[in-house]
DNA sequence: CGACACATGTAACACGTTACATGATTTG
DNA sequence: CAAATCATGTAACGTGTTACATGTGTCG
């Protein structure tokens, strides 16, 4: 439902067709969730469908803008009054992976956490790199950025939990002969 | 394709019918995610259709075990090996409520942001409570715990950040009269 | 003119979710 | 027996996603 909240959202600021919905969309959230635009026209619908937008007789240009209701209002209203829960969020890939992975015979738990972290370390790289060079953005895009980053932080620091976990709970299958990566314990992220 | 991959590696254990299957992927991820049963047959179909998973003839007791097939076992395999990558994770519902709230006239951020650290300390202390409550659970139900709190620590961390980069980029609209909240700039969550 | 960006729209499909119908088995 | 639990399955719907078809205006 991020989609269709957030378009419903920008019409608040007045009536805009679907190309000006992704661009602002984009600018927001910069371009770390790129917005097909078939998307857009088939959200606008379900919008109209609902009862949360109205459309607008076509320009001269042939740009078709969309109006907010004032049910549509009162919708974006309510979400941003609203917390996200726990309970609304998407099961995490991840999460799920891992405690699944414990379970099965065969997998080697503590290979699948070195490949996962491996895979963060570079994005969190790629997302500071971001960081550093896009300085005179946006502030809503700056704040995404860091989003992604204390979520990337958090998610190496909870590997490292796990793989502590593990050498907790179960013993090294075999001796290992060479060191398998180069950190410590208790990672530092700072 | 959480529930797709994850049914699907707890058949490498060898075959299994819907309710045994659900019992097994809540014993891993534990009570956070709860699976509606519907959802373990329309699941089991499509893997079918796509022939990953293969049904075994009905048991005595009206039981239909399903058998992973080679390819479901390359495909299990291929999914441990894969990092979870930024790209596949779905949007983040409260960043780009964050996000466009921040471009949207007439919302007050700061509000909100409140409203959502509000939220995510009160399942930041349901979780701590869970945690010491359930001390002697699966390991697995364990770090699917941990995680959720990890996240919500950087969720809280986040949004704490969002209020101060807004108090740096933007004048207090009026001046609060009485005080918001009782915590500081940079709040202690450990 | 041709290429390119702007702009709209639809059809088909994926996964996830819920509600509902149905039956077998156990247990108080 | 009645109720609860175990067990299967389907129908319908939601959002999100992509591919495709189509048209307009601009600019080298």
């Amino acid at each position: 439902m991020s989609i269709r909240h957030g378009l419903l959202a920008l019409l608040t600021a007045g009536p805009r067709y679907g190309y000006q919905l992704r661009a602002a969309f984009e600018e927001s959230t910069g371009a770390t969730w790129p917005l097909n635009i078939g998307q857009v026209y088939t959200t606008l619908s379900r919008l109209e469908r609902d009862g949360l937008v109205r459309p607008l007789p076509e320009e001269d240009g042939g740009q078709r803008p969309y109006e907010i209701t004032d049910a549509g209002r009162a919708e974006v209203e309510r979400w941003f009054a609203t917390a996200v829960t726990r309970t609304d969020r998407p099961r995490d890939e991840l999460v799920i992976k891992l405690a699944i992975a414990l379970t099965t015979p065969g997998v080697d738990v503590r290979t699948v956490v070195q490949t996962q972290r491996t895979a963060t370390m570079r994005t969190l790289q790629e997302l500071t790199r971001l960081k550093a060079g896009d300085a005179a953005s946006d502030l809503s895009w700056r704040l995404v950025l860091d989003a992604m980053i204390f979520q990337a932080e958090a998610e190496v620091r909870w590997l490292d939990h796990c793989e502590a976990s593990l050498t907790r709970h179960r013993p090294s299958p075999a001796a290992p002969e060479v060191a398998p990566a180069g950190h410590s314990e208790e990672a530092d992220v700072s």
